[in-house]
DNA sequence: TTTATAGTTCAGCAAATATTGAACTAACTT
DNA sequence: AAGTTAGTTCAATATTTGCTGAACTATAAA
């Protein structure tokens, strides 16, 4: 598969984005190739080729897009490839599981002011508003993502 | 400064969480014990000495957290001394650029649909409706945001 | 039952990141 | 002006992480 300058250019871009919340090159390349590419099915091996990737590394990025579910692939009868594509449907709930980590961190901060020393009370009602604070932007999430899936 | 079991095992809960999201784990501890210590103000020593770290490790997480704006210290006249403390009350404007940066995300897929290959039109379309969940997302959590502020 | 294809696994290497510690600066103290 | 204290800088090293490529498994076809 051959790509045009500008999907190379996304691919990158989309690449460093997500590279920042750690997801490794490879895989961000593959995911980005998905995202551009002129078709939606790709097999393992026009994703090595186009990408240069190796065949491991072809492989890991694949595995681990699909165990976070942005991948999955499909068969075909008296075909043994696997045609890989990537999965758009299932955003709300992705983007529900990642402010669910962001919960993560505010059930610790809680945990935190419980274990506190008393003694420091300004900081500790602080922390407190900090938590609060956290509880309900999480809940208006919850409640926006809600109202987009009964718009639908 | 002596920390109990508990504390200890909070900041490291609390680096290993925030180490999922880049930061280095020096940082996070340095952080998370500000958050579990029993007094608000903590001397560079102190810091050291606490996290067994090293003198430049210790400048550098506490630099790094005076730049991300999670730390600042203060001064006292006739010492030489700086007086560190963790900073509580910017969590909005902080969880706003995490936002802002999520809303980054978007613009490329935005720009990744002006540049698709009109031939695919369901993925196309499916693409489209991510970006508009992800632009009503951005647009609630602004709102619930401004909510919070103007309830205070 | 051999040959070919599709993908996995993992040891070894390469590159990126984090941390140490020693030499340094800057400011105060005696 | 010599000594002390507080923190910075940065070269060297340690640790972590990502990727390759070759050996492997599993299935299908000849």
């Amino acid at each position: 598969m051959v790509l045009t300058e500008k999907q190379k250019e996304l691919i990158e871009r989309f690449g460093v984005l997500n590279e920042k919340y750690g997801l490794p090159p490879a895989e961000c390349r593959v995911w980005g190739l998905f995202l551009v590419a002129d078709k939606v099915e790709l097999t393992f091996e026009e994703i090595m080729e186009t990408l240069h990737l190796s065949k491991g590394g072809t492989s890991t990025a694949l595995n681990r897009l699909m165990m976070t579910n942005h991948v999955e692939y499909i068969t075909k009868l008296g075909d043994k490839k696997r045609y890989f594509r990537c999965k758009l449907n299932n955003w709300t709930s992705m983007t529900k599981e990642n402010f669910e980590k962001f919960d993560e961190l505010n059930s610790i901060l809680k945990e935190i002011l419980e274990a506190r020393d008393p003694k420091t009370h300004v900081f500790n009602k602080d922390l407190k508003q900090v938590t609060e604070f956290l509880d309900f932007i999480y809940k208006e999430l919850m409640i926006a993502i809600e109202k987009w899936e009964n718009k639908k």
